[in-house]
DNA sequence: CAGCATCCTCAACGATACTG
DNA sequence: CAGTATCGTTGAGGATGCTG
């Protein structure tokens, strides 16, 4: 058929819209907040310290947000000083595999697409 | 050891590094792209009318800087009207089977994401 | 058909300072 | 320690109109 007039895939329609990320997938900090919580609970300061460059606001918007989407239990202890942990849920957890697979395939070809962009 | 004194896992800065996605990943459009894509190559409108909503401004843009990265393949015909044609290059392949386990956990769990969000 | 030009909005992100 | 408050920046994305 002549590709200018032929038909547009219905299929495609539903195509795009599954591969939309509901999660934050895409922003700064998710994927590392996950990957950080990946063996076991931290505490704030041991979020902030290793995501060099995050400030505590945003760490705190961070957090509040994947709790809101279930991924992250928040669990303040009476004590002083404070103590807050955080943690993966089961459900953050089953997050930990497709992640991987985007780490995997970041590994792998940062350094073709390094090259890429320098020779551009 | 006293969890407020124990030292930060070195391992952790590590870990947080691996977890960036150098692609752009995160953007609103680019995963879309790359699943109309994966069937073969798509005209502008092809690929402007599934993705609802997106403008002709934006996805010039996304495909521009998916052109720099190598994912994506730019062919222009000199017939009349204009006539190019996108499409994914062996390296744009690549990330089909990554994003692909990140859209199935989508699918998976987008109910329980939405259950959690109407209750908040 | 396949875009470019122009202007605009808004939310993520950041810097700095302060507090229970 | 674990944040909050305030302010400022930035850029992705959008609206609209025009063109080879």
């Amino acid at each position: 058929m002549d590709p200018v007039t032929r038909p547009l895939d219905p299929d495609l329609f539903a195509a795009c819209d599954d591969a939309r990320p509901m999660i934050r997938i895409g922003d700064k900090w998710t994927t590392k907040l996950v990957v950080c919580l990946r063996d076991g609970p931290r505490r704030f300061n041991e979020l902030l310290r290793p995501l060099r460059g995050i400030t505590p606001k945003v760490l705190t918007e961070s957090l509040r947000a994947m709790e809101r989407d279930g991924l992250v239990v928040r669990t303040a202890y009476a004590e002083n000083p404070p103590r807050v942990e955080y943690a993966l849920t089961p459900f953050g957890r089953t997050l930990l595999e497709p992640l991987a697979a985007i780490c995997t395939w970041t590994a792998q070809h940062q350094s073709t697409l390094n090259e890429v962009r320098a020779a551009s």
